[in-house]
DNA sequence: GGATGTGAAGTCGTTCACAGCT
DNA sequence: AGCTGTGAACGACTTCACATCC
């Protein structure tokens, strides 16, 4: 097939098929037609067909696929087979939630460090992950330690007013992936991404479709 | 102007255009064109004045938009300027870090009851919002207390398993709309209405674009 | 003059329908 | 016979370009 752009909706649902995928193998299903796994996750057929073909061919004409050969490959193609070690950038309300929060993570992606601006205040908490304390240091380490870390992913779970700063702190650090929670628009350089969590807008489009 | 299917991604829009203008009405200014909105929020300035049309003619030609008006049409749009009373159902993880994160809600979206299979366990969590504790019930009394404190929108923050029930119960309650954090597929009647909040989902999407 | 409101064009994503394998 | 893989049709959303109005 040759190569076209891959719509981030299809991204999305490749997870879903990822999550519906361990259920099944879970419960030792071998087998899977695209109409089965599209019922399962409410889509249609050919858009589990389309998804799939993006990225190859992994199904057997006649057959469907197999469960734990297709999850692989989902996995692969998601990145979501490897460990992703995270960075918290602000200890605050949201951020120790997060920290507690321990289902809020997969197997394969960990917080290994915590920063705040002011430390010493919030240096009892941890994550409950595998037991195991966060360390939370001072911002200004910041680049030396997810040097040090290997860290991929940052955070931000500061006020909104701070999120570019540190936005722009991460980027220096060469930490290429941020999620960010703060209510603000933030920017980065080419190579960098960004994507957000606003409950506000999902919290505003439930009410939207409430009020009708 | 005619009647259109108002695309999802209108309304979240709405939603960002909302906060913007409300960063302006604290700046003190009282004017916006499409183009100083659309530049602020990241989008064409086209967009921004399609987004207006399905709703109505706010702007006026060769001046803009009076950012107090714009803002408050907006909200009666999203219905975002009305009081949403809400029930948290699952105090364990997750969910007390909903209780306790209270920057999660706007001034209009309040936590009003929470719910658990095991309320004893949980009695002492509150919400620091206005510094008033939330009750934590047990889940069978849900259809009475969403009655009597007027609930509108349940937050599901129970295990995956138990998402669908939660559901279910929910939707006996008459409880409209639901947020849903636990990362399972729920179903509800045509007139309800369900949101997704999976971070997996925007995790493994993070993943996917940090690997190429 | 200048910015809105909007038909038309363009782009992108989804669904259909069937050829092609197993 | 059955299910995948995929070009083509369809539909939805975005952007352009300009007539319209203040």
């Amino acid at each position: 097939m040759k190569y076209q752009k891959i719509p981030e909706a299809t991204i999305r649902r490749l997870s879903r098929y990822s999550r519906c995928l361990e259920e099944m193998e879970e419960k030792g299903e071998k087998v899977v037609s695209s109409a089965q796994l599209a019922n399962k996750c409410i889509v249609n057929a050919a858009q589990v067909r389309k998804d799939l073909a993006y990225f190859g061919e992994f199904g057997i004409r006649g057959v469907g696929y197999y469960v734990r050969d297709l999850l692989n490959n989902i996995k692969k193609i998601l990145g979501s087979n490897k460990e992703w070690r995270m960075a918290l950038i602000g200890v605050g309300n949201l951020g120790s939630s997060l920290l507690a929060y321990k289902d809020f993570l997969k197997q394969n992606y960990t917080i290994v460090a915590a920063f705040d601006i002011d430390p010493p205040k919030v240096i009892g908490r941890v994550s409950e992950k595998l037991g195991k304390p966060v360390e939370v240091f001072h911002i200004n380490r910041i680049k030396e330690v997810t040097k040090e870390r290997k860290i991929e992913i940052g955070l931000i779970a500061t006020p909104p007013s701070e999120a570019q700063s540190v936005a722009n702190l991460l980027v220096e650090a060469e930490v290429r992936g941020i999620l960010n929670f703060a209510p603000a628009q933030i920017t980065v350089p080419e190579g960098f991404v960004v994507k957000d969590v606003f409950f506000t807008i999902i919290l505003d489009n439930l009410a939207y479709l409430l009020s009708n």
